[in-house]
DNA sequence: AACCATAGTATCGAATCAAAACAACGTTGA
DNA sequence: TCAACGTTGTTTTGATTCGATACTATGGTT
């Protein structure tokens, strides 16, 4: 019983990334990018200053690092992004999109089967999907033991101090604010 | 504010994906498959006779028929699946599962990650996750114009005659009971 | 200083995929 | 009847993805 639920949501899930992957395939070809390309660019653009490195986008998408090193690489060759090395640790590579890899995103995410689609839904009915899909992540996330990838600020190392200052406990680090509503790869949700 | 919505959403969809793409992707390493033949093999599983074309599966899909022709004579190589031809129109050819077919689907599908994640989740909550997709996947293929590929029995083209058979009004077949609560790549919803 | 862990790169082979050309069959219409 | 056209499926080619493996460079630990 609870198994054909199981069965019944992969379907749904499976049948709807299919149409997203093709919307975005198709969407890509005029640009020239492809769609693990585009993937890592929207990782990029909204990450934090701990997970925009090759490891970071390899974690979040699942690829080894020799993969995901090949695609940067190619990314970084079509003006896409910038790799900055690390003022500390000369070993890690930091990447920043580029102004054209900005525009890029912009103009392709989300994309438009999507935006179609929840153009023509009531507010409420979107509040739901935003609700259910983040129960099922999290999950997902939790059952799995899996990098949940939140915002800072709902991180469980996530401090305020007392003169109003953020800082991340794990790194000891004072935090910007426009860091506090990017994505981490260390983000571990709160007990 | 709706725009930024559709950001978010997309997020979580894109994120979701990647994670069940990862799962399956290393459960099917062991058992020599890949995640598309995977995909079609499951498509294959629980569509009718009017769907089960290389036709019918490039459609799923969302990619050429010559792409999906390679990967379906691999998977006739493999034993996963044989081709029938169809005794009306000597173009078509009919794919079934052979036994070992259903058995990978049946030991693969559903991934272990979403498995996990729904059983120790309320019943209540696994209801209003499979509402929301329902919800979510249909906007899409209404504003977008999409095949629907929904299950026989709630297609506009359904009919059930006098007698208590069904019917299918576009091919003016009868239907067996076993295939009316199968998906068609002809579904449409009822006006 | 020796050792191990980590970040990233390079190279190779297997697989996916689209595009295009092609063959076979069915349908339409004069 | 036959010619034109559309459909179904296959084949071939080349670009791209991806994982596995081996490698370099740097940092941390004892």
């Amino acid at each position: 019983m609870v198994e054909m639920k199981t069965d019944e949501i992969y379907q749904y899930l499976e049948r709807i990334a299919n149409l997203l992957r093709t919307d975005t395939r198709r969407s890509m070809v005029e640009k020239g990018l492809q769609p693990v390309q585009l993937e890592a660019l929207h990782y990029l653009s909204h990450c934090n200053r701990y997970s925009d490195t090759p490891a970071g986008v390899a974690d979040y998408l699942g690829l080894t690092k020799g993969t995901v090193s090949q695609t940067l690489g190619l990314m970084e060759n079509i003006g896409m992004i910038e790799k900055l090395p690390d003022y500390k640790d000369r070993r890690v590579v930091h990447l920043q999109l580029t102004a054209r890899g900005r525009k890029v995103i912009a103009e392709t995410i989300p994309p438009k089967s999507l935006q179609l689609a929840l153009d023509q839904m009531p507010g409420v009915e979107q509040d739901s999907i935003l609700d259910v899909l983040d129960k099922l992540l999290r999950a997902m996330q939790v059952a799995n033991q899996l990098r949940t990838f939140g915002v800072c600020k709902t991180c469980r190392h996530h401090r305020i101090e007392m003169d109003g200052r953020h800082r991340c406990a794990l790194t000891g680090e004072f935090l910007e604010n426009v860091d506090i509503d990017k994505i981490c790869r260390e983000h571990e949700v709160p007990v």
